[in-house]
DNA sequence: ATAACAAGAAACAAAACAGTAACAAATAGT
DNA sequence: ACTATTTGTTACTGTTTTGTTTCTTGTTAT
């Protein structure tokens, strides 16, 4: 799903040499020369990041911002000419997430939406747990590789939760046992770990006589790996 | 729980200013002048936010950034009196989460820093024991050198981390014993932790009948040496 | 220098462990 | 009640780890 960057500014030249930039990248562009139309933008659109000018006809950036961070979560960047200390400030008490002054460089700009973006969705999605294609959806329960969904049963399912809770960590049969089958006598316990491991095994991994999420720690315990996602999805 | 901020600048005004600034705010503040000793506090503190200086003696902030950036979750704001675009830009692009021009604003500061503090409240508990190219991660159970991982077993790691618990400093074979098997009958203890030792030392050392890392203390025990890092990885 | 002792090295067997498969019991869907 | 799926149990195999022993090398103190 693309991005959408929201761009507030009067001046038409900075509006096109944004939207040029942010496109190059990837991104989808909205614009609107007043804060007015720019406000009903946001609250229609699907918007994940704005870009908004201080100087602005009417209606002032400040003001915009204000409004923007009492009713929603976006993260906001104000651009300013003016160079005043105040300004950056006023900017920023407002929940401004980041604050950059004109004349800008376009790499800059786009580095601080991008690291801003970089967070936005790990704030809602807390319960979201990635490593390469795997996707551990922690609130739904369901596991996906590569975009397809994969049916793991419930003790599959709440082992791999157990292990993606400690993402790269290694977790031991004993706690996997009391985290999946609550107290519980302990004879087979390491059995029962062993089977359940090499059937969620045969359900995520590629091929599973050769894991590569679901890494052992001899002696310790089992551990999912975080790994880099690959660029497909 | 009072957040501590990390400040590696090798001003002593600044140091002392922003110091005054934070806690002021309620913050904790450890301050580094190089940044070999900041990344000793970072890996052994509890930090939660890294103020951190692009020219420094020796490593300079953007190599520390990056080293940050690789091994744990931590917001880093550069700081910064050259004012060239290519800096703010290759600070962001090692990932720093932030970038500040000297001279600033105290306010102005904070409020960035208190901004990415709002948005990464879980604390990240990385404890990290570096020396040389040796990496120790005690919270992953992991140990690196020059970046790639070695298998350790787990009496190997155990006593790894006894020796890395007391880095630098001597710790005799009965200690060991205790730390790595509990209490234990002690026939053949020395004997144990003569042969491990030597196993860890395959592993861990390049040459191990050349130790650079653990080396033995006549009599005494065996001390895990800390070591500069080499700026290899 | 040499005896006394600590540490390094190598080899071996026993124990612990992970992976695998097959099968029985329990559970849910039809 | 019957079938399919899920879950628990047991057994077997090959590998890795670990404790023990023995021998060699190196260090310290007399």
């Amino acid at each position: 799903m693309r991005q959408t960057i929201m761009i507030i500014e009067d001046d038409p030249h900075i509006v096109s040499l944004l939207a040029y930039v942010f496109e190059d990248e990837g991104y989808s562009v909205l614009s609107s020369a007043t804060a007015e139309e720019g406000w009903d933008l946001i609250c229609t659109q699907q918007v994940d990041l704005v870009i908004l000018d201080i100087n602005l006809p009417g209606i002032d950036g400040l003001q915009l911002c204000n409004r923007i961070k009492e009713h929603m979560v976006l993260p906001v960047i104000m651009l300013s000419s003016r160079d005043k200390d105040d300004d950056v400030i006023s900017g920023l008490e407002l929940g401004a997430d980041d604050y950059i002054k004109k004349p800008f460089n376009h790499r800059e700009v786009l580095l601080r939406a991008g690291n801003l973006l970089k967070r936005a969705p790990e704030r809602d999605e807390t319960l979201l747990v990635t490593t390469g294609d795997l996707m551990i959806d922690l609130t739904k329960e369901r596991v996906s590789r590569s975009g397809t969904v994969l049916e793991l049963t419930p003790i599959e399912f709440s082992i791999l939760r157990t292990l993606a809770e400690s993402l790269d960590r290694i977790v031991s049969w004993q706690v996997i046992c009391s985290e999946v089958w609550g107290s519980r006598d302990w004879e087979g316990g390491h059995e029962l770990v062993k089977v359940n491991i090499r059937r969620l095994r045969k359900k995520i991994e590629l091929d599973p006589s050769e894991p590569v999420y679901i890494m052992n720690a001899w002696g310790r315990g089992y551990r999912l790996l975080k790994l880099e996602y690959a660029d497909s999805l």
